[in-house]
DNA sequence: ACTGAAGGCTGCCCGC
DNA sequence: GCGGGCAGCCTTCAGT
């Protein structure tokens, strides 16, 4: 440890800074993915004094999210083909969507 | 169904009407955990770009969170025995069996 | 189904004397973890009859847990930050170093 | 603390080395249950390696858990039946069973 | 592609 | 009988 370390002209100065940094954003972040968690708990509990099912709320979010992919997917697909057929220019997006598709399906 | 959905006059209506606030502000909820959930991976990835270990940042970041914890845990612990020492825990003596207890444990 | 099905003389047949060995396999070991948890809520009920409180003592018992994967996990961290230093750790400097990281994350 | 610890003379020493007595019982106990999870994750891994699909097998067991006890529960409700009856004496044992199917009923 | 860990969800047990 | 708390399981994701 040195004096330099105060004003951080050292390289390894500047990469405690920088972890320090990282450390606190990421530690900011999962606070706020923490306070949302909550927050999601709450409604659920909510849900549940008016009478709902907690249980099955959780299926249909799950379920509305799975079919929410499942379009998007479909949309993939749909892509594919269309490109097969010369529907889609030979762009990178068209080849892209390609590669996508093709590794969905393996 | 009946004419009287499209006005939610019915019980029935009113509950399908709560149902879909509740689905609908739990996704927006999940919506936002997802998009910090991406944030902390870029943070990470920015950070791999910068020549930190990935692991052992998170390994870290790991280790801060488990120590707060700890502290909360200990708290806890000690307010477990505190009130299973019942009133003692007034008297000096009843300090000197917390000790006692918390030096067994550790 | 065939006669096959009775000396197993299939590739199906095998499958299925295997699946049925592996599934008795299983359910035998579960059955014994069963009883396995059954005696340690019958220790704990006798606990209970000679005036201990089941709560505190399940917190102890996770506590005395929790301490052995803390001391794992402290040398795991440490392996790691020694593993990042290369082979600074031979040297009095990399100890230097390793000392003053691991009094960072305290 | 007093010399009377050393050969456990105290009502305190005493209720120490039962606590001790306790703790070691259910530590030895957990270590066993860990033991047998250990050995049905390998049932699973060898399954796995020998062509099996661990998920489904994990159904399969699960499910069969269920059929267990929904035959249990039939058959209590069936013993419930018969007593209804008169095909039960009125003996301590069929007393139990309409209780027990009683209280599953509810 | 597989493995191992990390977080979330479900079913169970205890207390009120 | 119910609700909270907790252990176990499943799923997803980073790493190799």
């Amino acid at each position: 440890m040195t004096a330099d370390i105060g004003h951080n002209s050292t390289v390894a100065g500047a990469a405690q800074t920088q972890l320090k940094s990282i450390v606190e954003r990421i530690e900011r972040l999962e606070e706020e993915k923490d306070v949302i968690a909550i927050d999601i708990r709450e409604v659920y509990a909510e849900a549940k004094g008016n009478g709902f099912d907690v249980k099955i709320l959780r299926k249909l979010v799950r379920e509305r999210k799975r079919e929410q992919s499942d379009v998007l997917e479909e949309q993939e697909i749909l892509d594919l083909y269309k490109h097969a057929l010369g529907m889609l220019s030979d762009t990178p997006l068209g080849e892209a969507a390609i590669a996508k598709a093709a590794g969905s399906a393996s």
